[in-house]
DNA sequence: TGCTAATTTCATTTTTTTTTGAAAAGTTTG
DNA sequence: CAAACTTTTCAAAAAAAAATGAAATTAGCA
């Protein structure tokens, strides 16, 4: 989305401001959509990022040109992850909206909703080979023995070193 | 998908496994959908993680029920990211397919196709964030500042830590 | 080289996901 | 408590992703 630029080559504070929250929801709108996220959710977050200051939702509808619906689903979405927060303003009856900055905390909360609830249903579902193996007796069983191993290896793994993720993040 | 048992409570041993390439199917395709691949690839590479003979991709066809254009594109992909590999079988001229089953090879590759490409593109966004910025000298560029050198950090802190990521599972 | 089996490609169809918008529900305030 | 404003919900529409299958291509073999 490339801009008109004034014909000195001079941009205005806002027009600097505008770049900068462009860029910034486009780099959003990719890293939400590596981790599974829609569209609008990155575009919400690349705009709050960049906020100054809270915004509340019909401002994010009308900045992002989004349906009530999206925004409204976006934050609910971002609200469960942790990922923003609602701050009070004095004198508005609106929720406005800020941006949690600590990418530490966010990275941690995802793992904890988003991910370990897969690997504990993975290890449901590696019982339930174990169920059907131990009957027999005959050489094929060795093979499936290790690998059901290795499955659970995995998961004890990663069980152990998604949630420690988080606090190498140092930075 | 529950499968209907004889009588008399005794499975035989190929109903024991397939019971067992149900649930690695179940399994894989779950896995897979986390890392954002299609149905398809799980379904496939769940069925050779279980077989202990390589597979041609007719086999995979049949036995899945998937169209041979999937298998295909499916099979396309795993060895793109090196999860399964061709082995020769001697007077038949199909590929035959086996799963890469080291998991620890399997991440870092992941991670090095499927995730740095991406990190690469944020530094460049970035970037172009910076190149927006410098010229205003107000107090609210200190806040932009800051703001994109948490993002610098982030991509930083990403970069080392990924690739590092496959290093640390030790089982 | 020509024949055949195996595989890939890709336009089309199907399925799934996301967005929309309007109605319903909930809140605040005079 | 009722009017005005804000937010949520959800059925329908739109968009995106994945699967299909038939034609095109490639590769093995006689």
């Amino acid at each position: 989305m490339p801009r008109i630029s004034p014909i000195n080559g001079k941009q205005s504070i806002q027009e600097t401001e505008q770049d900068i929250e462009i860029e910034s929801i486009d780099f959003f709108v990719r890293m939400m959509g590596i981790l599974g996220m829609p569209r609008s959710v990155g575009e919400i977050y690349g705009l709050l990022y960049f906020s100054a200051v809270p915004l509340p939702m019909d401002q994010i509808v009308s900045r992002l040109g989004i349906s009530i619906g999206s925004a409204s689903q976006g934050l609910k979405t971002l609200r469960s992850l942790k990922a923003v927060r609602t701050s009070y303003v004095p004198g508005d009856r609106r929720d406005h909206y800020l941006a949690e900055t600590e990418f530490r905390r966010l990275f941690s909360n995802f793992i904890k909703e988003e991910i370990m609830p897969h690997m504990e249903s993975a290890k449901e579902r590696i019982a339930k080979m174990e169920e059907a193996l131990p009957r027999q007796d005959e050489k094929s069983a060795e093979f499936y023995e290790i690998r059901i191993e290795k499955l659970k290896r995995l998961t004890r793994a990663g069980g152990r070193l998604l949630p420690a993720l988080a606090g190498l993040l140092k930075f």
